[in-house]
RNA sequence: GGGCGUAUAGCUCAGUUGGCUAGAGCGCCACGUUGACAUCGUGGAGGUCACUGGUUCAAGUCCAGUUACGCCCA
């Protein structure tokens, strides 16, 4: 308990922040209690934030959001789980630990245990490559130290996480459940291997999923090229990657479209390689495209993999895995050539190239003399045309992707589709439209989830290989860990049945080098928190979980997967409400991303404008609205900070005066008391039913307003009666007034402004169990102030805040203080609105400083629009 | 090109089921230090509610279309 002489005239909000973050950890009041039932509990899927270690102004953002969410349900008495995971998998990761250490992975290499990473190295030295374990150990050394500024950030900003309840995605219990998911979708029969084409980053060598996938605007060049007609004649394609020409497999057009119903059977012979190929009519060719006739490649686009599927062609792969043109031997299958020898000849100048510069060179090589159908002219017609179009890239790769059939791990979702949109229907959306996202995301899935990553930092697939005698491994008989053995690691431990000493030899086995996708992991936290296949009973209290806070743009990758996993493994939503934040924009409404620069970091911001400063900042903000970054937003927060302070002082300091703590509702005496407690039940009501609709800027909004005009209005008109040295029934409704809204503001805004609400309440308010903080008090009840308030005219306090104002704006208008005296003041309304004033006269006058005698009351219709005609006729002097 | 969303003072945003004389804060201007608060208070000026039509006694709010912006997808 503080004496209230010795509250500090100012607030200090540094020292509070770094006092009570201290003091919750150690009273523990953030603690997930185990023995409570599911009933009584809330659970929270907190997003698991990429430790690719910078921090953003979107992460409080968000995180404050839940966290407003969580306070108010403690505050509804609610045993809280609130854990926090770290997702470390993958390739930013991988990227920001080549760059720091300038190393780069060698899986061929042995590991070094004497090796340490050197952060000393200029962009100049050479990259050093290490082994595959020490490449792991040295991105664990990263996230470890990126998980702590992250944590730092999280206790300063006041987030109510049970720090006893933590994971990081590529930990033991994570890869030991994502290896037991993978397992048992297995036994599902979800999961399968197999070569098929898969979108290939040529730089970062590996598999990407659809959800990677972004499409970029680039230029390009549209080329017009002619074929030969082996029955006679040519045809005329239209092509942006005549570096493909060699795997072209067919030619095709729509099926009803005229120009082509001739050809259609026929056979076309490629320029250049001589390669004879079907003249097909396929349904997706649209004719309006070009010339309506396009060729097909292994693999030029997703529509290409499409009609090599369906018509079942031929595989021309000509792209490595590096990006360049693959060696090649023409006139053997399956690059079979009417000309063999010229085939070669041209493509010896351009294999070995990327497929830009191979695309420029096959240009030239198109539009050489003799190169046209049946030998006749050039191939090309014309120059090539520059043009935009959308090229497709991972989302953080730099290199167009492409189809390379490769060996790859897929989950079935193509033919659930059905059964996902129905999951979706029995999560609450917040704000609902936010689902239709996830149904359009579902309904034009067009692969299967690929889940294989050939990268080093990441859960590994609990799998292994027979090794054939001829070396090669089997993968149609793959070999799983055993389900108590988890996590394994294949390259280092040995399937069951096997020595050591077998590893990659004819006969023995080879363990999987993959490891799964982020998502395969992230997809699983609500899981890895609940336990699992592990824990029935906790995971009986954790799961399904009650919220998924997260943004928008991640609904088609985190959400969806969630969704997926907690289907595919119990027939279950994961969790019951979806929490959409927006986004934080930049001034210029642009969205703030690292490649644009505009990205603010909120360390200087907290300094600036205190933690509940940018808390209110972000709780201002409606769920799933994107936000303009604005600065003036943290300065109202701040103020208003300050003012839960200085009101809170004051009241204290009344109350201490008058020997008024605790005196009882049944007090509240005085008509503009009465008024304040119907007011204050009022907003208590509307506050509780807009957080229970996760609502929490309207919340904000109502307690924020309703304290405001409490401040300016309501501690104006009550000075008298509190400063009254006579222990009067006037001054006993006026303390207990002071300390029942006092606290129902306190709590009210305790979910968003953590800080100076519990240094308020600690002063004097603070008591036992519960009470001890703010934060676990129970939150406010509107009946007993409704009650109390019972058929008072709440009339009446708007109507004295009116005449107020008009009083303050004459003196205003003479350019006089608020305290000059009023020699005169005569009002003029409806009967209605006169009764409204009556019972709070007593105190106008006080606030107004007039005198009885000066005041005039006329029935009658005020001038104008008004509800009360005000005529203030001031004092001579101040006196 | 398709889907979803947004558009209200200079700026950031509120505006329930249509009832509005359209609000708040910031910024701006003026005034004021009164016993919670100068990290302040009071007052004032500021709007064709993107545009065009429609429904209605009544439209910021409902309907249709247009424009601009954002996101997702192709």
């Amino acid at each position: 308990m503080t004496d209230v002489k010795e509250i500090p005239a100012k607030y200090d909000a540094k020292a509070a922040e770094a006092h009570w973050a201290a003091r919750w950890e150690e009273m523990g009041i953030h603690r997930w209690d185990s023995d409570k039932s599911r009933e009584e509990t809330f659970v929270v899927d907190t997003p698991p934030p990429t430790v690719s270690g910078s921090l953003h102004i979107g992460h409080v953002f968000s995180y404050s959001h839940q966290d407003v969410v969580v306070r108010y349900q403690r505050m509804r008495g609610k045993n809280i789980a609130y854990p926090m995971g770290w997702d470390d998998n993958g390739l930013p990761t991988e990227r920001r630990v080549q760059n720091i250490f300038g190393i780069r992975c060698d899986p061929k290499l042995p590991y070094d245990p004497d090796w340490k990473p050197r952060r000393d190295k200029g962009k100049k030295d050479p990259i050093e490559e290490v082994s595959r374990r020490n490449f792991i150990e040295a991105c664990a050394l990263v996230t470890e130290e990126d998980e702590q500024a992250f944590e730092e950030l999280w206790k300063r900003l006041g987030l109510s996480i049970d720090w006893t309840q933590t994971y990081a995605t590529i930990d033991e219990h994570c890869r030991r459940v994502s290896q037991r998911s993978f397992l048992d979708l297995v036994d599902k029969g979800e999961v399968y291997s197999t070569t098929a084409p898969t979108m290939w980053d040529v730089d970062f060598k590996t598999a990407v999923a659809q959800a990677e996938v972004e499409d970029r605007t680039k230029g390009g060049t549209m080329h017009q090229v002619r074929f030969a007609v082996e029955e006679g004649g040519e045809l005329v394609i239209m092509t942006t990657r005549p570096e493909l020409l060699a795997a072209c497999i067919a030619v095709v057009a729509h099926p009803d479209d005229e120009r082509y119903q001739d050809l259609f059977g026929k056979t076309a012979i490629t320029p250049l390689f001589g390669a004879r190929v079907p003249i097909l009519a396929a349904e997706h060719a649209d004719p309006e495209k070009g010339t309506g006739i396009l060729m097909v490649c292994t693999f030029g686009d997703a529509m290409d993999v499409e009609w090599w599927k369906q018509k079942k062609l031929p595989l021309k792969q000509i792209i490595g895995m590096d990006g360049r043109l693959l060696p090649l031997q023409f006139g053997e299958a399956p690059f079979e050539s009417v000309a063999a020898e010229t085939a070669n000849a041209f493509y010896a100048e351009i294999q070995g190239k990327f497929p830009n510069q191979a695309r420029r060179a096959t240009a030239e090589l198109l539009a050489r003399e003799g190169t046209g159908p049946h030998g006749e002219g050039k191939a090309l017609i014309g120059e090539p045309e520059a043009i935009e179009h959308p090229v497709k890239f991972y989302e953080k790769g730099d290199r167009p992707l492409e189809f390379v059939p490769t060996r790859q791990w897929f989950i079935h979702i193509l033919r659930h589709k059905e059964a996902l949109l129905a999951q979706g229907e029995k999560i609450a959306w917040h704000p609902p439209h936010m689902r239709t996202r996830f149904d359009h995301w579902v309904q034009g899935l067009n692969q299967d989830w690929c889940i294989s990553r050939q990268r080093y930092f990441g859960v590994p697939f609990p799998v292994w290989y027979p090794v054939q005698e001829n070396g090669e491994p089997d993968y149609d008989r793959p070999i799983f860990a055993d389900s108590s053995a988890l996590p394994v690691d294949p390259l280092s431990d040995v399937p069951p049945g096997f020595e050591a000493s077998q590893r990659n030899q004819p006969g023995g086995f080879m363990g999987d080098p993959d490891v799964m996708d982020t998502w395969a992991t992230s997809s699983l936290t609500p899981q890895i928190v609940s336990g699992w296949g592990e824990d029935p009973a906790r995971h009986a209290k954790l799961f399904p979980m009650d919220i998924r806070p997260q943004s928008h743009e991640i609904i088609r990758t985190w959400a969806f997967y969630t969704i997926v996993k907690a289907w595919m493994h119990e027939n279950a939503i994961p969790w019951k409400h979806v929490l959409i934040s927006g986004w934080i924009l930049d001034p210029d409404r642009k969205k703030m991303s690292k490649s644009k620069g505009n990205v603010v970091t909120p360390g200087h911001l907290l300094d600036a404008h205190s933690v509940d400063g940018v808390r209110y900042w972000a709780a201002r903000a409606r769920p799933g609205t994107d936000t303009a970054f604005d600065e003036t937003v943290f300065k109202v927060g701040k103020r208003l900070a300050t003012k839960i302070f200085n009101a809170g002082r004051f009241v204290h300091m009344q109350l201490e005066r008058g020997h008024g703590f605790g005196l009882p509702l049944s007090a509240v005496t005085e008509p503009l008391d009465l008024a304040l407690l119907a007011q204050l039940g009022d907003v208590v009501e509307k506050a509780g039913q807009a957080f229970d609709r996760f609502d929490w800027s309207t919340a904000l909004h109502g307690a924020e307003d309703t304290f405001w005009a409490f401040c300016d209005h309501y501690l104006e008109l009550v000075k008298a009666r509190s400063y009254d040295e006579e222990d009067s029934p006037g001054r006993r409704s006026a303390l207990a007034t002071l300390e029942a809204a006092l606290k129902s503001f306190l709590k009210l805004l305790a979910p968003f402004l953590p800080y100076v609400t519990e240094e308020v309440w600690s002063w004097r308010f603070a008591g036992e169990g519960r009470d001890a903080s703010i934060h676990t008090s129970a939150w406010p009840d509107a009946a007993p102030l409704l009650e109390r308030a019972g058929t008072a005219r709440s009339q009446s306090f708007t109507a004295a805040v009116d005449v107020l104002s008009r009083i303050r704006g004459a003196k205003s208008k003479a350019q006089k203080s608020l305290r000059w005296p009023v020699a005169g003041l005569c009002i003029t309304a409806s009967q209605e609105d006169l009764a409204d004033l009556t019972p709070v006269l007593a105190d106008l006058i006080q606030a107004a400083n007039a005198t009885e005698d000066a005041v005039e009351l006329v029935e009658g219709a005020p001038p104008g629009e008004s509800r009360f005609g005000v005529e203030v006729t001031l004092g001579e002097t101040m006196e």
